[in-house]
DNA sequence: GCTTCTTTGTCCCGACTGAGGAAGAAGTCA
DNA sequence: TGACTTCTTCCTCAGTCGGGACAAAGAAGC
């Protein structure tokens, strides 16, 4: 099929491609309820769009007492690519117009490989998805990686656990490769995106969605927008120093977040902790994998093993710890705790209410409620469609 | 006179008005060239802004060239009145509609007076001002206090340094006695407002705006707009955590930023130096007035003494560690230190500078300024000011 | 099955808006 | 003084938009 080409033409074009995404398919009388526009106009617009292809007919509406409405619906062909690169794997969907994820494959891979094999690999995957029929091509990709971006550009900047991305034209070069307009973020961001449009924070517009991962980033949403900061690294709250004389950290500085809790650090805490005896089951992980992983705690502290309970709580002590301060300042509406250590769940999560409820002032925690992310593994992704999207249901 | 009663019909309108408030007297022709409208368009809105009064005609403008055009600005009896009601005292001023402060008192108050009191004592200042002749009546009025508030209401919320306002509908008194439009924000708001308007941070869309004056407040600015939170109570900064096994705050908590620095924590501090003998500066003083205060370990540091120095200097390294949590975070273009600690100056500005420049990202420090506020004292009544005038500067 | 009422979609008219051309007013410059 | 520029007003014309009228389609009641 031939990939979509329009644009919508206007605000009110642009409006109703975004209800028509968020709320699905809706009859055009129910639509004129949502938008304040005259029949008369409602009615031009929507053949207008009808023209371009963007939204199709789609039979009857219940009659909601009188004649029945045509639904019209977003063209069922189109198609968003999300790509969601983290600092150990590559995560590919697709979705429809409705950003309902279709098809979702994972793929471990170091980003410190370099821009090139990631994309290879990234690229593959989507061919991949592609062979499976859902898609034919693909309308727009938005895309996450793991560090701050050039926003307008698409081009990451100074990223710390990327070298070789620093200023590498991610946009361009995919937008090459995939034939289709690209969006390039930070990942926290995409995630934040993600669950603002079908996870836990839908219908909250001032909400952070901390994501633990490797490292640690926080989406910062404003009015129902991302804010990105003046240079793109708003929200890298993985630096901010928790411990004055703390350990070291590779940014340079001592006791940043990061250095202290995080999937890097949580495993070299395990491995420490393994090796010095204070834990069985660790140990007994450690001589079976070689290795371990926030995983291995995770699955260490359901069974029980105090020494990764211990390690848990400890990090989610000084997670709560920045992140009282940041609700402080901030006063969202919501926290959002997400990020591949999701896996140690309410553990985790009860040390940092326990954090966040104790030090910050009541008039900013009263009815604040911290959560974890409902979306998981395809917050990301989701979020990339949602970012592509927003941007090509826009006026030109 | 009779006061100022139309509103600005249309966005258009609004926009011009706000050009001539932060422009001042322009040409028709030069108007033109600001916004995108046509001849016929801008007359026809320009004559209905001069039939409300809003503005007058004031003039021929210098020829371009040609035919020399006319000029028009606010109607010059247009009076706004800001009120900054800090901790220990009222700051009253009457400005003009481009915001220029014609008159300004400041009274020392202390705020746990009570709401009656305190306004009582603005009001009777307002008359005083008026009674120079400089006012006729006040158009509209901008009344910042010391602690979070509820916006849309223009209500105080669980002040903690004044009980007793606590609910109090400060809006609703007011616009009642002073028979005006009133707004009411949180003092430190209104002094980014003001640093936004006519101060250092003009031209800037994202700023951090940080007071310490008794206690420590942090205004956002996001996009040209002042951000004020879920609840209102954003930019409360002043109880972080800094230091887990801290000194007790009043909030209950412990190691708070404000317990450790700050008007109130400072003159603690110095009097127990003076009292201690580490310092023979402010022993002097303090014999000499009794106690002692902000300004006190200013003049002392300004003379040299070691002291009072090195208090300035830890406090800097205390709110330093703080900015630079909310530097990482936020990714300002630009951070304003103001409030009546200022005139400690430049020592604690190198403090504060030594500890964000340090522990902060390059990314994020790179191109970030660290400045004294530009307005001292005016920027809070400015602000106010500011407030009202954006509020009555916009369509009904 | 018929009537009446409600809802929806289309068509059309009239009011309004706004862009830009023309002309005149008011200056500058040589 | 004359040529040129700039600014304002007036006027026309095209396009837009709202809403009324009407037809189509269905629901509800008898």
């Amino acid at each position: 099929m031939r990939r979509m080409t329009a644009r919508p033409a206007n605000t009110h074009q642009a409006r109703l491609l975004r209800l028509l995404r968020d709320g699905g398919p809706n009859s055009r009388a129910q639509l004129g309820d949502l938008v304040e526009l005259s029949r008369s106009k409602l009615a031009v617009e929507v053949d207008r769009l009808l023209e371009t292809g963007l939204i199709v007919a789609d039979g009857l509406a219940a009659s909601r007492g009188g004649r029945r409405s045509h639904n019209i619906r977003l063209a069922p062909g189109l198609r968003f690519l999300g790509i969601d690169i983290g600092a150990t794997s590559v995560d590919v969907a697709v979705t429809n117009a409705e950003l309902e994820v279709l098809g979702h494959l994972n793929h471990p891979m170091d980003v410190r490989e370099g821009p090139v094999a990631v994309f290879e690999q990234a690229l593959s995957m989507a061919a991949k998805l592609r062979a499976t029929g859902i898609a034919e091509g693909f309308d727009g990709a938005g895309i996450g990686v793991p560090g701050p971006v050039r926003f307008p550009e698409g081009v990451p900047v100074a990223p710390p656990i990327m070298p070789g991305w620093d200023g590498f034209p991610v946009r361009e070069a995919l937008s090459q490769d995939l034939g289709c307009p690209v969006m390039v973020d930070n990942d926290v961001n995409l995630m934040a995106m993600g669950e603002q449009h079908a996870g836990v924070a839908r219908s909250v517009g001032d909400f952070l969605c901390v994501k633990i991962g490797t490292g640690i980033g926080c989406g910062i949403v404003v009015g129902g927008q991302v804010y990105r900061g003046t240079t793109g690294s708003a929200g890298d709250i993985g630096h901010i120093q928790v411990d004055p004389g703390g350990r070291p950290c590779a940014c340079g500085n001592q006791g940043c977040l990061e250095a202290h809790f995080g999937g890097a650090a949580l495993a070299r805490d395990a491995e420490e902790a393994a090796r010095a005896g204070r834990s069985p089951e660790l140990s007994d992980r450690l001589t079976a994998a070689g290795r371990l992983s926030a995983a291995d705690v995770a699955a260490a502290a359901a069974a029980g093993d105090t020494t990764a309970l211990e390690l848990i709580r400890a990090g989610g002590n000084r997670v709560g710890q920045v992140i009282a301060g940041l609700v402080s300042f901030f006063n969202p509406g919501l926290v959002v705790i997400g990020g591949g250590v999701t896996g140690l769940g309410h553990t985790l999560l009860a040390s940092i209410r326990t954090q966040v409820y104790r030090q910050s002032l009541p008039l900013a925690t009263g009815n604040l409620p911290i959560v974890l992310g409902e979306l998981g593994q395809t917050a990301g992704v989701t979020g990339g469609a949602r970012l592509i999207s927003d941007h090509l249901f826009s006026p030109a």
